[in-house]
RNA sequence: GGUCCUGUGGAGCAGUUGGAGUGCUCGCCGCCCUGUCAAGGCGGAGGUCGCGGGUUCAAGUCCCGUCAGGACCGCCA
């Protein structure tokens, strides 16, 4: 080592040590005769002082890189600052070495306002030496380090499976690899190592888990990279009930060491189907209380032409309460219309009730009877001053989904949400199928499909697993989710382990036997072979970080993100390529034997 | 694929009704300064107003297109 002390670890009790530091120039005040430098490394920060003798000390900037030698002592009495760990000393130098210079600088390092994000991740080693985005570092790894010290105790394996691998259709869009060797064919980057995992329960591994880079080519948010990191676990012989167990001690522990918050009861369960009514989401925040009402019942009868159409077609209506939301203005109340329009709904129908008298007032009121008007607060669990907003669809999980946007910002517009609050909850026996594309329906009459909801290889629970072709919109499955705040933070399955079950799943999903031997034959071969039953769980590792960092998007808890084009502002990546290349990658060959599934029709 | 917001010296912003590249904070360069810690003082440099087109006597400002970043919808088994 070059330096003797960590810049950030001085106390008072080093006072007289002559200590050799090593770091960055974080700031410097040059009073002419005296200098003082706020030398940083990964430590912190610690005054150093350049005396008349060391004017050298002058021709020093912002993040050059300096050996610095000196006495450590107490400051003068009077000069302590006590904002800084090290504030009780200072480093009187007594050499300065150079040990490289530093541009002027493209963005600020220290921790005032931070530039803005393409500029920041630009120049992400730059923006990496504030100790924002350096905790968030520390934080991650600290993070894994969680995970793999209590899987470890509880003997799991960790095992790291391709990341070239087959393109498996169904789910996201897939990354392709071109493959020189065997031009015209391609790898495909994993989405998860969903199969794998389960191809090494075959194995025999019983425990598994890999902190797993996934890929998906899809559109990207502030919660979603094109690249995103995974917990992914995976146990033979286990229940749902084990994996939850499990997934509880993960979160306990992060959120007990990282965030200072004990969990001390069970994580509440609730069902996929109560997530939707009480909360028109399958991933519900439950820091606050609003609550949806479904009003098909109350409101049957009615001669109101939005709410009688979805009523009489079997479908739902609902509403949900913007407590004191009787008090917006015209203009705000248009504003939800506009809000809803964004959704691709038609707009949301509302009825504020006075704030003095209570009585429902606004452009829907006038469509209901007085009867429905009369009952409406008990209903909703409305008060005076009140605003109940509506939805109706044919599509009672449309209907749902809209009050449960709506809810989420009713929450932020009457600032309903303790943002220092943790609510964690468990969503279980979710579907197992959903019709493919809805509003398609009654076109056409072509044959209504379904599509997996969580993924084709999820058990079917004990109620439904011999049966589940009788009512496949109804049949529910052993999946379970885990939500924090309003965000899946984790979600799993028990998988399917018999192969007979697998085969009548994927009848329902419309995989024929070929297009299934084709797609997955390898697992499926895999399962003539005495498969063990088994489970699993992946976690969002980013959204878990990001969440225990405070941050608002995923990128700061990634060292190089990309920006939401799928762009790497550092290394410019993705780039074009040069004609060699394209012709040495085999981008353009032809396979050498054309499958049926490979040729075009 | 769609909607909305943003784009002005190195960074962060302001810029009114269309009237001179105008302003603020920080940074940068030079000088002064012996106890600061967001040091201070004086002086200075630095601009294709994202890009292209249009309207106009005149465009940072209005219109159209486009690019980039962000948020959201679709999508994400």
């Amino acid at each position: 080592m070059i330096r003797s002390h960590q810049s950030g670890a001085l106390r008072a009790g080093d006072a007289g040590t002559t200590v050799t530091l090593a770091g960055w120039v974080a700031r410097r005040r040059d009073h002419g005769g005296v200098i003082f430098v706020d030398l940083r490394d990964a430590s912190g920060v610690v005054q150093v002082v350049f005396r008349e003798d060391m004017q050298v000390a002058h021709a020093l900037r912002n993040e050059y890189c300096v050996l610095v030698t000196g006495e450590v002592r107490t400051r003068p009495a009077g000069n302590e600052n006590p904002d800084l760990p090290t504030g009780a000393v200072e480093v009187v130098a007594t050499a300065l070495e150079v040990l490289s210079e530093a541009a002027p600088l493209p963005l600020p390092v220290d921790d005032g306002d931070a530039a803005s994000d393409d500029v920041r991740y630009r120049y992400r080693y730059l923006d990496l030496r504030r100790s924002g985005p350096h905790k968030a570092m520390k934080l991650r790894s600290r993070a894994n380090q969680i995970a793999r010290n209590l899987l470890a105790d509880r003997d799991f394996v960790e095992v790291e499976t391709p990341t070239l691998t087959r393109s498996t259709p169904e789910g996201a869009r897939d990354f392709l690899v071109p493959v020189r060797l065997q031009p015209g064919t391609w790898y495909a980057l994993p989405q998860s190592p969903q199969l794998f995992k389960q191809l090494l329960m075959v194995g025999g591994l019983e425990r598994y888990y890999q902190i797993a880079r996934c890929y998906r080519d899809e559109g990207f948010r502030a919660d979603r990279q094109p690249e995103f990191t995974q917990l992914d676990i995976e146990m033979s012989f286990v229940t749902q009930d084990d994996i939850i167990e499990l997934g509880e001690a993960i979160v306990r522990a992060l959120w007990s060491d990282l965030a200072g918050h004990e969990i001390t009861a069970d994580i509440p369960k609730l069902t996929w189907h109560d997530a939707l009514a009480r909360y028109g989401s399958d991933k519900p925040d439950l820091r606050y209380s609003v609550e949806l009402t479904e009003l098909t019942d109350y409101l049957r009868g009615t001669e109101f032409r939005v709410f009688a159409g979805a009523i009489d077609a079997g479908g739902y209506v609902g509403a949900v309460v913007m407590p004191g939301g009787a008090a917006q203005t015209r203009k705000e109340l248009d504003g939800w219309q506009d809000w809803a329009k964004a959704r691709g709904a038609r707009g949301l129908a509302y009825v504020v009730l006075d704030a003095e008298t209570g009585e429902p007032k606004g452009p829907v009121a006038k469509n209901l009877t007085a009867e429905h008007l009369g009952g409406l607060a008990d209903a909703v669990g409305a008060k005076p001053g009140d605003a109940v907003f509506f939805a109706a669809s044919t599509e009672r999980r449309e209907a749902q989904e809209l009050l449960g946007a709506a809810r989420i910002e009713i929450a932020k517009r009457a600032k309903l949400v303790d943002e220092s609050a943790w609510s964690f909850c468990w969503v279980v026996d979710a579907p197992m199928f959903e019709p493919t594309d809805p509003d398609a329906g009654g076109t056409g009459g072509g044959a209504k499909g379904w599509t997996a909801v969580h993924h084709p290889f999820t058990s079917p629970n004990r109620e439904w697993i011999d049966r589940f072709e009788e009512s496949p919109g109804e049949a529910l499955a052993y999946a379970y989710d885990i939500v924090c705040n309003g965000n899946e933070i984790g979600g799993g399955s028990v998988r399917i382990h018999r192969g007979d079950v697998q085969r009548r799943v994927f009848d329902i999903l419309g995989i024929g036997a070929e297009d299934a031997a084709d797609k997955f034959g390898f697992l499926l071969e895999a399962f003539k072979y005495g498969p063990p039953p088994h489970a699993g769980i992946a976690f969002g590792w980013d959204r878990i970080c990001m969440l225990l960092s405070g941050a608002d998007s995923i990128r700061e808890v990634i060292a190089f993100p990309k920006t939401g084009g799928g762009f790497d502002p550092l290394t410019g990546a993705p780039t074009p390529i040069t004609a060699q290349q394209r012709a040495e990658a085999g981008v353009d060959g032809k396979p050498k034997t054309a499958s049926e599934s490979g040729a075009k029709a």
